[in-house]
DNA sequence: AGACGTCAAGAGCAGTGCTCTCGGAATATG
DNA sequence: CATATTCCGAGAGCACTGCTCTTGACGTCT
């Protein structure tokens, strides 16, 4: 069984995940394709224990890198960006697998995949949260920064139970922030992960991350 | 060979990017699936055909909107940002195909691509540029805005380089912020199409847009 | 009229996901 | 200890895929 995500995930790094075939794996594994069916009920099924597999790594990875930064919500942010990068950079496929297409024609199985697939987002809500509140016993004036941005009320009722459900104390607008800085950050590293800014734009493209990261921490932060 | 791409996209609209079978489409055509191949040389190309057909077919949506819009940055930012989301949301295989992962193992042939697919770039370019040069003009002390933010030499040559390549005259660090937005309305988009925050999230994914779009707005515009 | 190029048909190869049945082995049960 | 039951892998097979090759029918141009 674990050997099969392994093989899954070998699979994965020299074929994509539209290459991935349990004939193959069953010949890596020395049996016969059906014997795999035992195992895996269908490949979707193996496709999506390949995800949560790498949901779970890549939260992982930023957990580690978490744990090293002090409190200041604007090294936090940065220690999150990176460390997603990087893990990115290093997992191609497996990036793929988790913010590219929904692979062929099969549902996202949110119950299974929601579990490790939201922990970075809850770590995303806590800097907002605290950069946020930082903000505020900074200058109580300055407070309701960003304020020009409209939320309508079924956002704002969506955002809230979100902050409950992760327990973070904070706003709506911090959670847009952080959610908008979310999604922000997976496109950012989705376009240097799949080259769409060029090829020469590739050669530099962890100069370029870097940069994209300050920006996107001013959106979060502030500054 | 027109009827090709159309088929080729009805049917991309149900079965998705992995789905598309050159057999299906000769079935549709009414004649055998070898005799496709006398008009299209592979799969992938008739992939390619179809990547083309959809960059233009979104450039000329954004430049519709575009073009209905005023001369304001902010409100020509906002068109070309929801003339996008909108495309993308009636034409969400589409816009997978485009912005999705490549699809099973071929590379992006980036020569018959990029020219449709920079366009809407290029049109970001020139709001970033615009933007800056109103701020400048508003009060000549705030030039600089953003400046914090770090740039290398390598990143600001290239961001020259693309800045000439469109025609557009402006500094790297409106460039910056206008290839940042970009990624990142890609990103925002994306989580909507993909329905990466949660099925709760979707049913109100048109205001959670309308809310990043405003906020992505202030990270290329200024507030 | 004859040659040539275009087009589609059909067979066929190698590969896929997946389902079925059939044996052998391990394991629980009397 | 013997028996029943469950597990696990093998193998055949179905329907499908992309793709190649050969064959034969038209139309056009010299």
């Amino acid at each position: 069984m674990r050997r099969i995500v392994e093989l899954g995930n070998a699979q994965l790094v020299e074929c994509g995940a539209g290459g991935l075939s349990v004939r193959e794996i069953a010949r890596g594994l020395g049996m016969v394709s059906s014997a795999v069916y035992r195992y895996v009920r269908s490949r979707d099924e193996l496709l999506t224990l390949l995800i949560v597999d790498a949901y779970g790594d890549l939260a992982d990875a930023v957990d580690g890198a978490l744990a090293e930064a002090s409190d200041a919500p604007r090294e936090r942010f940065t220690a999150l960006a990176e460390s997603m990068a990087q893990w990115a950079i290093a997992h191609p496929e497996r990036w793929t697998l988790l913010y590219g297409t929904p692979v062929s024609g099969y549902d996202a199985p949110a119950e299974s995949t929601n579990a490790d697939g939201t922990r970075v987002m809850a770590r995303m809500l806590a800097i907002a949260a605290a950069a946020d509140a930082d903000a505020a016993a900074d200058a109580g004036a300055s407070a309701g920064r960003g304020q020009g941005v409209h939320v309508t009320p079924d956002v704002r009722a969506l955002l809230d139970a979100h902050l409950e459900e992760f327990g973070v104390e904070s706003d709506a607008m911090a959670a847009m922030r952080a959610v908008t800085a979310w999604s922000s950050l997976v496109g950012i590293i989705s376009a240097h992960v799949f080259r769409q800014l060029g090829a020469d734009a590739a050669a530099i493209g962890e100069q370029i991350l870097g940069s994209q990261t300050e920006l996107l921490a001013d959106l979060v932060i502030g500054r």
